[in-house]
DNA sequence: GCCAACGTTGGC
DNA sequence: GCCAACGTTGGC
């Protein structure tokens, strides 16, 4: 059964434009463990994603994407010379995992945060709830056929 | 740039 | 195991 979710990325570092250009990219850098067992327990090839671009100009929904490979070991961890390198994480058991995302399409607009809150049908996303910093989060089915419609 | 909300760390 | 201090996220 097809899951869904919603994953945000800072479109000034990596947004809907780069991932139709590259096809296929490995999510890396999740560093929040919640985030993380979702990747690891929850998420499966096949599964839809929206994109939601944060810390921009345009905050919102932009795109939709497919779950590509499910969880493995995250690279950048160990990585002195990365941003999300963790001198904690051991390298015989990997402390940080990420997935590959497959660009599906860029909606018609971006369904902007403000709009999404006003919707009584949306109220229960992790994602609008206040102060929530969750990289990665669950979608029902509902939610996302819904936020499709206002496409 | 500000600040609220949250997760993590570490002393006790 | 509690909780204060700190760092980060992310909307505005």
């Amino acid at each position: 059964m097809t899951q869904y979710w919603v994953m945000k990325t800072e479109p000034d570092e990596f947004g809907i434009d780069d991932l139709r250009r590259v096809e296929v990219e490995s999510w890396d850098g999740v560093r929040n463990y919640q985030a993380r067992n979702m990747m690891r327990d929850e998420m499966h090839k096949g599964d839809l994603a929206f994109l939601y671009h944060s810390a921009c100009r345009e905050i919102g929904i932009a795109g939709i994407m497919t779950i590509a490979r499910e969880a493995y070991a995250d690279p950048t961890a160990l990585d002195p010379a990365s941003d999300h390198f963790d001198p904690k994480s051991d390298p015989d058991n990997p402390r940080w995992l990420m997935v590959d995302v497959r660009y599906k399409r860029r909606l018609k607009r971006v369904i902007g945060l403000a709009e999404l809150k006003r919707h009584p049908q949306l109220k229960d996303m992790p994602l609008l709830r206040k102060g929530n910093r969750l990289s990665v989060s669950p979608v029902t089915r509902e939610q996302w056929d819904f936020i499709l419609s206002l496409e």
